[in-house]
DNA sequence: CGTGTTTGACCAGCGC
DNA sequence: GCGCTGGTCAAACACG
């Protein structure tokens, strides 16, 4: 008897976890063509304009020092020099699972907690504490759209070659009494920075569309991507960053193909 | 007792 | 110049 109803739950959480798995395919699918279609609008000559005109802009403010690239003497606000546009990762979390905590596979210490106006959920700061050294900080604070997700904006290079795990990747061996921030990566990840930067830059936008476009996949899902973005290149700002997001992926990862590469650390098909 | 977290205060840049 | 805001500091606290 308990061996029939054992076997019914575990089948049952079997169903729930292949739901959870196509779920996962579909938003990676949606995400793949939203990042297709804004590679395919660089390649127009109005994009590689903009393009253009964006880095002559960073040129001249780095040339007048508008743009603060000393991170470590300022404490201030600093402006990322567009070269150097700090990394950003989305984690889905689990809904219920309130704490900011990024599994990255390096060890933090947190150093600071502030709520921010533009999303009501706290920021929470951390520095690298594997090497005293070390410069890198990130920042994790719940997404303003979806609070199951974080949003993680990582500061500098790391200095030390050292990781508890592979960064950014998921393994079997998670470090016992290690801080919670160390643990591996949860189930869902995105990780190609600049289609991460362009899509929360996109998410500034217009937060409603972005959540049907990003959460929901429908049948004619292509169709409102494409029109939403059209409506976006009419933004010059959103231009601007999006010709400067592609134009970097494509330079920095020549081997990939079709567009940019959101790594979302799904199982293989 | 050592280490990490919390949280209010403080600092400095930015916009008006 | 002033207020707002994001980022950092550091004392107090929690936990193993």
């Amino acid at each position: 008897m308990c061996l029939v109803s054992g076997w019914e739950a575990y089948s049952a959480k079997v169903k729930k976890l292949e739901a959870e798995l196509q779920n996962v395919k579909e938003e990676n699918n949606t995400l793949r063509l939203m990042v297709q279609i804004w590679s395919n609008k660089y390649k127009q000559p109005e994009f590689q304009l903009d393009e253009i005109r964006s880095e002559q802009r960073v040129t001249d403010s780095s040339e007048n020092g508008l743009i603060n690239h000393d991170h470590a003497n300022k404490r201030a606000r600093t402006e990322f020099p567009m070269e150097n546009k700090p990394l950003q990762v989305f984690v889905r979390t689990h809904p219920k699972d309130n704490s900011l905590i990024v599994k990255d596979g390096y060890l933090w210490r947190k150093y600071g907690q502030k709520v921010t106006k533009s999303n009501s959920s706290p920021r929470a700061y951390y520095r690298c504490s594997m090497a005293p050294t070390c410069p890198v900080k990130k920042k994790v604070q719940r997404w303003f759209q979806d609070k199951s997700i974080l949003v993680a904006t990582y500061d500098g290079e790391h200095n030390h070659g050292t990781t508890i795990n592979d960064p950014l990747r998921p393994s079997s061996s998670t470090p016992k009494g290690s801080n919670s921030s160390t643990d591996l990566p949860s189930p869902i990840m995105a990780h190609d920075k600049e289609a991460i930067a362009t899509l929360s830059g996109f998410a500034k936008t217009d937060p409603e569309q972005t959540e049907n476009s990003v959460q929901r996949s429908e049948p004619n899902t292509q169709n409102k991507i494409e029109e939403y973005v059209g409506s976006l290149i009419k933004d010059p700002n959103f231009t601007v960053a999006l010709a400067e997001a592609v134009a970097r992926s494509i330079t920095n990862k020549p081997k990939q193909q079709e567009g940019l590469n959101l790594n979302l650390n799904l199982p293989e098909e």
